[in-house]
DNA sequence: TTGATTACCTACTTATCAGTCAGTACCTTT
DNA sequence: AAAGGTACTGACTGATAAGTAGGTAATCAA
């Protein structure tokens, strides 16, 4: 049983990563809950400590992914990350990267930056990760590991919007896309 | 001089891509343009209205720059096509790609119908492009010239995305990396 | 020259939004 | 048993959103 804090959160996330976050209020949230608009003020005085949430949310889930795959081979790693991105796809949501990408002039420094943290996080996971299978052979690569690492990310985060308007086949070709290219 | 009505598009257009859709109002419009609200709502009677018109605005923008390059050699098609994400990068924009892939679901089907002749649109230029230079030795694909035209597409559109999060350096680095490897 | 059409403005409505505040029931600590 | 904190509810407010109704000045076509 998650607390009324944690359950906002997951929902808030769910809710931003599918319709953005100026299209949801504080009533698709309390509604379904079955709990009163003040009491989600309760926890998140205002949609921006909300939105601050969701970014820290993503982030610990992230560091709890880095370090569950720890000691996993390089190439397995980038698939389990892809793989990740893939039950994105299908329940219809789209990265966060993308989605406050999107709304970035609508949020305020504070989560500018603890969005950048992140991303710069995932990217410097990305690129460690490239570097450690290019050493031991299970990964090829034609460009300097940082822009293979962000090659990478934008289509794997893009293909979760690009499926959106064009269907899921072109999720699955980008994915394969990646694969085949840094296994050559 | 342009009609009050191409005018309006083009501030919703700019609005849409720098606040994102759920973001921007009628008002957001009007002031600017020293005109009234009622005004905007004569010509788009209602949002999802202007929302079509920006769709049909790029829709054509696009057919324009085909038809402007069609002479062109296939790599120089390419340049020129990744050379207009740069400045849409350097204006603080991201692609009305991602922008409505963000808001998908908060459009209505005539909208999302609209926006995916307009993406696939944008997919079968570029592999048709991309197999154009295939053949004559100017571009090298590695994959089928389809995954190949969704992986540049998703890259260079995230790029715009990716680089307000992280900085210009990044878009950069991307679309170097998608030169790199289609020239081998 | 009249009558319709275009391109607006003034003034409004209705809905919904984020956010507030006083009050309360229920623990926990002293 | 008193005091304080936690997690809410009920009942609001003020701002702003999209959208509309009715009027008007200028243009144009018959």
């Amino acid at each position: 049983m998650s607390s009324t804090k944690d359950q906002i959160i997951v929902l808030a996330d769910e809710l931003m990563r599918s319709k953005g976050y100026n299209a949801f209020s504080y009533s698709d949230i309390s509604k379904p809950m079955g709990i009163k608009n003040a009491a989600v003020h309760y926890h998140f005085p205002t949609k921006p400590d909300l939105a601050l949430a969701i970014v820290k949310y993503h982030s610990d889930s992230f560091d709890r992914f880095t370090e569950r795959v720890a000691e996993k081979e390089a190439l397995s790693k980038i698939k389990f990350f892809l793989n990740f991105y893939t039950s994105i796809q299908l329940t219809g949501r789209i990265c966060v990267i993308g989605a406050f990408a999107t709304d970035w002039n609508a949020m305020n420094e504070e989560i500018q930056e603890a969005m950048s943290a992140f991303t710069d996080n995932v990217i410097k996971w990305l690129t460690t990760t490239l570097n450690e299978g290019n050493s031991s052979g299970t990964i090829h690569l034609s460009d300097s590991a940082e822009s293979e690492a962000l090659s990478i990310l934008t289509n794997i985060f893009a293909a979760t919007q690009l499926s959106r308007i064009t269907g899921s086949d072109h999720f699955a070709a980008i994915k394969q896309n990646i694969l085949t290219r840094i296994t050559h």
